[in-house]
DNA sequence: TTGTGTTTTACGACCTCC
DNA sequence: GGAGGTCGTAAAACACAA
């Protein structure tokens, strides 16, 4: 069996550490084959396909993992000299912790990015809430609207029915036959047509209707 | 016990920077 | 060109329900 350079580092380490290997891989021919093919490996140090290599993955303790999330949380990046002092402090492979930064630095941007999703989930979710309540609030006053231009409406031809000869009914007419008051108005889909609202005064002579009102009050 | 899903360790490919 | 980064993924380790 031909170890590597590598190999030997990690028996030594192993020999310091025997809780970091959980196990040594039996000779080949003992080894459980892997459900999938690892991919070719380059100077593997645990080489886990069963070919030479000597050790399975081992797990990290957790003083080791406590160190490292320590230095992780000083500092994200990996200098090489705190990688080595890293490696020296925890009987490491300088590689393994260049490996367990890069992995935590992802588990860390991932959990950034669901935060981050999170946050812009609520907020789409107040926006759309509110987006709900402002058109319930424009379909009532769009209706109180509408209720206002009946009661204008039906004073309008009381007052015209009580004095047939006042001027400004005859300046201003509202007769059922003429463009009617709301017109084909109809409530459509999207509730719209209350836009298109009009009152029937002659050209040129638009009053609005607070004024209009007050011609007849 | 075993099947299955998740987490952790490790690597290869590729990219960027000095 | 080398060192160190990200990204995607393999596979061991682990957790846990059935």
């Amino acid at each position: 069996m031909n170890y590597t350079v590598d190999d030997q580092n990690m028996a030594f380490i192993s020999q310091l550490y025997p809780d970091v290997y959980t196990q040594i891989v039996q000779p080949v021919g003992e080894v459980k084959q892997p459900k999938r093919r690892r991919k070719k490996t380059k100077g593997s140090v645990a080489s886990a396909d069963g070919g030479n290599g000597l050790f399975r993955k081992r797990k990290l303790t957790d003083e080791q993992v406590n160190m490292l999330e320590m230095s992780f949380g000083d500092e994200h990046k990996l200098e090489s000299e705190r990688k080595d002092r890293l490696a020296a402090e925890l009987g490491l492979d300088p590689r393994q912790v260049a490996v367990w930064f890069q992995n935590r630095r992802a588990r860390w941007k991932n959990k950034r990015l669901e935060e981050e999703y999170n946050k812009l989930k609520n907020s789409h979710d107040n926006v759309v809430v509110d987006k709900c309540r402002l058109e319930s609030e424009v379909i009532q006053l769009k209706e109180q609207l509408y209720d206002a231009e009946r009661e204008i409406q039906r004073l309008a031809e009381r007052v015209e029915g009580g004095s047939s000869n006042s001027p400004i009914s005859s300046s201003v007419s509202v007769e059922a036959n003429e463009t009617p008051f709301f017109g084909d108005y109809k409530v459509g889909d999207d509730g719209d047509d209350y836009d298109h609202l009009f009152y029937p005064v002659p050209e040129n002579s638009y009053i609005d209707e607070a004024e209009w009102m007050s011609l007849y009050i």
